[in-house]
DNA sequence: ACATGGATTCGCT
DNA sequence: GCGAATCCATGTT
């Protein structure tokens, strides 16, 4: 097992999505460890992706998309849920990949303890299926901000080797970006029970 | 200062 | 299939 390094993020995330699925993300807490398996990723491409944050130039919330690659980029949306990217590229070019689903592995009792904490969301099987049920799950919030995931040691992703057979459809839930909302963007593992609708 | 709306999820119809 | 929950960045008074 070995950890992704900077390295792996710094091309387009048209590629590094993909390159994802298969790959272990763990999460180490005080508590313990939670891994998973990436089975869900979308990628979200610079200005020009009407869909991406950067669509409208750097902003305070979007600027680690503007920073070096391997870095995270964590958000809140809708008041409520937190969402989970790593950056990609180089510096100056916003683009980032959405981790949207895990197949549990490991610690899962803690992760649905984080979930229960977290309130809203029901601890059922599906519980790291879909971006906010995800960083719930993993107890992931703003603190994590701009965290290099090639460096931390809260948080990185393992290379097992395995190489999957993806499948590729439309992005989710941004059905104002025009053009861009039918671009197959989104990347997941063939035939995956833990993949959301 | 205030109004607006979003890379979501749940629960009810 | 639709509305509510609910925060914060952004753009407009």
């Amino acid at each position: 097992m070995k950890h992704l390094e900077k390295k792996f993020f710094e091309r387009p995330a048209l590629e590094a999505a993909p390159d994802l699925l298969g790959k272990i993300l763990v999460r180490k807490t005080d508590k313990g460890i939670i891994s998973g398996r990436i089975v869900e990723t979308e990628a979200y491409v610079g200005e020009e992706d009407l869909a991406c944050h950067a669509r409208c130039g750097k902003t305070e919330r979007n600027k680690v998309m503007y920073g070096p690659a391997g870095h995270i980029y964590i958000y809140l949306i809708y008041g409520m849920y937190y969402n989970f990217n790593i950056v990609t590229a180089k510096e100056h070019v916003p683009e980032a990949v959405l981790i949207r689903a895990l197949e549990p592995i490991g610690g899962i009792e803690l992760a649905k303890k984080n979930l229960k904490k977290f309130g809203r969301v029901r601890a059922d099987k599906d519980f790291m299926k879909g971006p906010g049920k995800l960083c719930a799950a993993l107890d992931l919030d703003k603190s994590f901000y701009d965290t290099d995931i090639t460096s931390s040691d809260k948080i990185w992703v393992e290379d097992v080797g395995e190489k999957p057979e993806i499948e590729t459809a439309k992005r989710i839930g941004i059905d104002y970006a025009d053009i861009y909302r039918d671009k197959p963007w989104r990347f997941t593992i063939k035939d995956n029970q833990f993949v959301s609708k």
